[in-house]
DNA sequence: GCGACAG
DNA sequence: ATCTTGTCGC
């Protein structure tokens, strides 16, 4: 996959800007307001995952949980060959349509199991022109989504200074957070502790259709480790996708077998020193 | 040249 | 995103 041109890339951006002006960064749904979320009984949780050497093929994941249990209810892999590259800020033009394929397939046969919410593994508003994977999604899909990031984006004069490292040790207990605020002043999104256990937060922030503190909250409901339970189970299964394809190649090698395969030289190997 | 760069 | 090994602790 080759780097796009300068004109598609100003293409790109003019379709956020336009999309951004559909979202919704308050709370639409009842069971939003609700102190335990009455109401809501099914969130989704949407994923890519890859293989090392390869940036094209995919496995697209989308799975839906119980709430609160967080019990899967539905899961649906696929395949998928990738036509946009990873480009920071772009997210969403590789992503978004594999994604919204499985939701349609899922409305499509089981629509009773559509979830009510879903969560989104990158930034919603927290982006560089306030409209990241979560948002697009939100917008294009029409349902409520929460981006959650694992790493921080140093974006619109957030970063990781000193202050930033000092509001993250002050992060006690599951569920503790503090805002990301934008140069302009504006809350772009929370630094959340997910869960006890794990001091490294989680990056927050809305996708669609949800306020940021709701959002917040709701993704601390949903955490059992530090990776919302939504996002972790379409990983987790996504991985599962791979090992009907190329059991040896994934990097999670089969024990029984590897004991012959370490021994002998991979095929890059052979192919680099030109012995095939 | 150096640092940044969600996934 | 993925790679990669051990290590420390409950």
């Amino acid at each position: 996959m080759s780097a796009p041109s300068d004109d598609l890339i100003r293409q790109w951006e003019s379709e956020q800007a336009s999309l951004r002006q559909r979202v919704l960064e308050e709370d639409t749904e009842d069971w939003q307001r609700e102190p335990h979320f009455s109401g809501l009984e099914r969130v989704g949780g949407v994923d890519l995952s890859f293989i090392k050497g390869d940036n094209v093929n995919a496995c697209a994941q989308l799975v839906v949980l119980s709430f609160p249990d967080l019990e899967v209810l539905y899961e649906d892999s696929r395949m998928v060959t990738l036509t946009a590259p990873y480009i920071a800020g772009f997210l969403a033009f590789r992503e978004t349509p594999f994604l919204l394929e499985a939701l349609r397939r899922l409305e499509r046969s089981q629509p009773a199991l559509l979830p009510q919410v879903v969560f989104v593994d990158g930034n919603g508003l927290f982006h560089y022109r306030e409209f990241g994977l979560a948002c697009h999604l939100g917008v294009l899909s029409g349902l409520p989504c929460v981006g959650v990031a694992k790493n921080l984006l140093q974006v619109q004069g957030v970063s990781k200074s000193q202050e930033h490292q000092a509001q993250i040790a002050a992060l006690q207990r599951g569920g503790d957070s503090f805002p990301l605020t934008a140069a302009s002043g504006r809350v772009l999104g929370k630094a959340l502790r997910s869960s006890d256990g794990s001091s490294k937060p989680v990056y927050v922030s809305v996708g669609h259709r949800i306020s940021v503190d709701t959002a917040v909250r709701l993704t601390h409901a949903c955490c059992r480790y530090r990776v919302p339970e939504p996002i972790r189970q379409a990983t987790v299964h996504g991985d599962r996708c791979w090992e009907d394809v190329s059991p040896w190649e994934h990097g999670r090698p089969n024990p029984a077998r590897i004991k012959v395969e370490e021994k002998l030289p991979s095929a890059a190997v052979l192919r680099d020193k030109s012995c095939f």
